[in-house]
DNA sequence: AGTGTTTGCTAACATGAGTTAGTAATTCGC
DNA sequence: GCGAATTACTAACTCATGTTAGCAAACACT
């Protein structure tokens, strides 16, 4: 039976007590340990290979060094997402880099509530980063108000929780200045869906700003809303281009959704970019790929997930958070749907 | 300051010792406690909302039911990683079903050797499950040998590490025995990428052991290798094309892959399927809704994360897991780019 | 030389559970 | 009615660390 090699054990090898051990190893401020001594402790724990234990650790401290990640997905959805893994990415080595690891949390988002706020109180992360936040989340109310570190990834607004996310109307406006760009005037709008989802609103109100900043009229007959689905675009596509005056453009507010707008379009006979150019958001990692490949706003999910570990460490930390939001810019990325390759050979 | 509640406020509430609480709440077997006792307890505890200190608990008992589960994923990775969401919700589930959490670490492929094992060695988790397991990784075979509990996502054969994969030889054979069935005789295929790795090399043994068992000749001039890209399937799908005898049928072992064998197709002015078939492979979230719908394996990402969480608890929990292998079998979806639904109309 | 200060270290306690060995009270067997 | 067995519990130890308070020796200062 090898046992477990504990700080008695390089104590004794050093030559010194478990205590001078604990504070030459955890680097503690305020004790002089001449050199020699601390020499001697490092070389006896890199001999024994010495690994503390995390529990012991932990129950000493008080702190886990582990964020919970918490993704409130139904099996559906996961299968949709296409971001998650550059999220997790993006959390995992922001966490790792401040000395964190992650505790992935998936939570079928039909299951009562009461459920992750354990996660916290009984110490098995220090905190937690909440994905997908809704309204009607007893246990993040509960979370919040009860002090334990919280993070969102997507806003919840009006509620005082820190969150991170992209910026939803500057990245529709952006979208949407671009087809004004090239000569566009007539331009309609698929939202991604209803618009009791904030990013859904958000995004809608960026495409009217576009719209209201270069001098341009916004026509409620030119927005139409999707369901998150390809379906829903193809439909709503559909009714655009029955409309007696066609757009010449659209903005789509989600890649998966200008999957089913663009089938609608070639379903017409109409072609793209030449009779109707089309700009997404979201930048899924097959937009290059399709037929045309797809112009769009590219979602930072790394980034998301970098700044969300970010603020939580430094909220566990004993950072104020209060007004510490991040809001993270969208860049557009120029394919083929826009036209924009086209155009400027003419110019 | 408000205090921790812990089992001994829970034991004076109730009237009892610590021990007896312990026996309680963990149901210990052989332990006759009389049902009016182990009401006040539960009582109590319920009434204190009491949650067990995790460290605590793992501290005394050894355990942390927490399972490890170790990405090797460059960023770019990631990118084209279409799966993770569905395996590590299946993972999340699995796992939670049989009381246990899951810790999620990324390691870029560049880092050097000997970080995750430390994730055992400092009893973070019970053990581990290693997504993307490669031969010269140091740390595993070290792992395995230090017999720690291990379980592979992904074969790495003749080691002995149980392992959940796919069963790649099957379902490429499934997938090219449909283009048989459909009436070709002239099929070509496409691996996914470089026969070093496992799955390509099995995808290609399941396609010529289709063509051997109907009678059919394996024509070496009918394969070609990509290298997960579209890029890569571009230009292996323009050397098949450029064949003096064409072939009327492409089995492309990556639906990813696929995207590009598509677009060389299309670039010729060639029709899918009629002037050629196409069966793919994984069925990527998005193959539904390429043009034209993409007929592909369903790869069974949620099943690869549930078997292996299954897994990995049944090894922590002392079983012998020398023959457990499990292979995942795939499913045929039928769409579009295949042809059937042509078929069956003039049959 | 004696008092105060710094240096270098350690004894002892705290953290919050699980678990073993054992004890007092009750019941059983005859 | 007395020893044996059972019932219902608990004292005390264990896990592996972090941390506080304090001690002995060396040194500094007048």
């Amino acid at each position: 039976m090898k046992k477990r090699i504990t700080s008695k054990d390089i104590a004794d090898l050093a030559g010194v007590s478990r205590t001078t051990v604990s504070f030459v190893l955890n680097n503690v401020p305020g004790m002089r340990i001449p050199e020699e001594t601390r020499q001697r402790v490092l070389e006896a724990a890199r001999r024994l290979d010495y690994q503390p234990h995390a529990a012991a650790r932990s129950m000493a401290s008080g702190r886990t060094h582990v964020l919970g990640i918490v993704v409130r997905q139904s099996i559906e959805q996961a299968f949709a997402d296409l971001f998650l893994p550059q999220v997790l990415l993006g959390l995992a080595h922001s966490a790792e880099e401040r000395g964190y690891y992650t505790l992935f949390r998936a939570i079928d988002p039909t299951t009562p509530n009461g459920v992750y706020s354990n996660l916290i109180r009984q110490r098995h992360v220090d905190g937690i980063i909440l994905s997908g936040p809704r309204f009607d989340d007893q246990d993040l109310l509960y979370t919040h108000s009860a002090g334990l570190p919280i993070v969102l990834m997507g806003q919840l607004p009006n509620i005082g929780i820190p969150f991170v996310d992209v910026d939803n109307v500057g990245g529709a406006a952006k979208a949407t200045q671009h087809l004004i760009s090239l000569g566009h005037a007539h331009i309609a709008i698929v939202t991604n869906a209803p618009l009791e989802y904030t990013a859904s609103h958000d995004r809608l109100t960026g495409y009217r700003q576009a719209l209201l900043g270069a001098g341009l009229r916004y026509d409620e007959a030119l927005v139409r809303h999707a369901d998150l689905t390809p379906q829903g675009g193809q439909r709503a596509m559909n009714e655009l281009l029955a409309l007696p005056d066609r757009p010449t453009a659209v903005f789509v507010a989600s890649d998966t959704v200008a999957l089913g707008a663009l089938q609608a379009i070639r379903n017409e006979g109409l072609h793209i970019p030449q009779d109707i150019a089309v700009v997404g958001y979201d930048d899924i990692p097959l937009s290059a790929y399709i037929e045309p490949p797809l112009t769009t706003m590219r979602l930072p999910a790394y980034g998301l997930g970098w700044e969300a570990a970010e603020m939580l460490v430094r909220r566990i930390e004993g950072e104020d958070l209060s007004h510490a939001d991040v809001l993270l810019d969208m860049e557009l990325v120029v394919r083929e749907s826009c036209g924009a390759h086209l155009t400027r050979r003419t110019s």
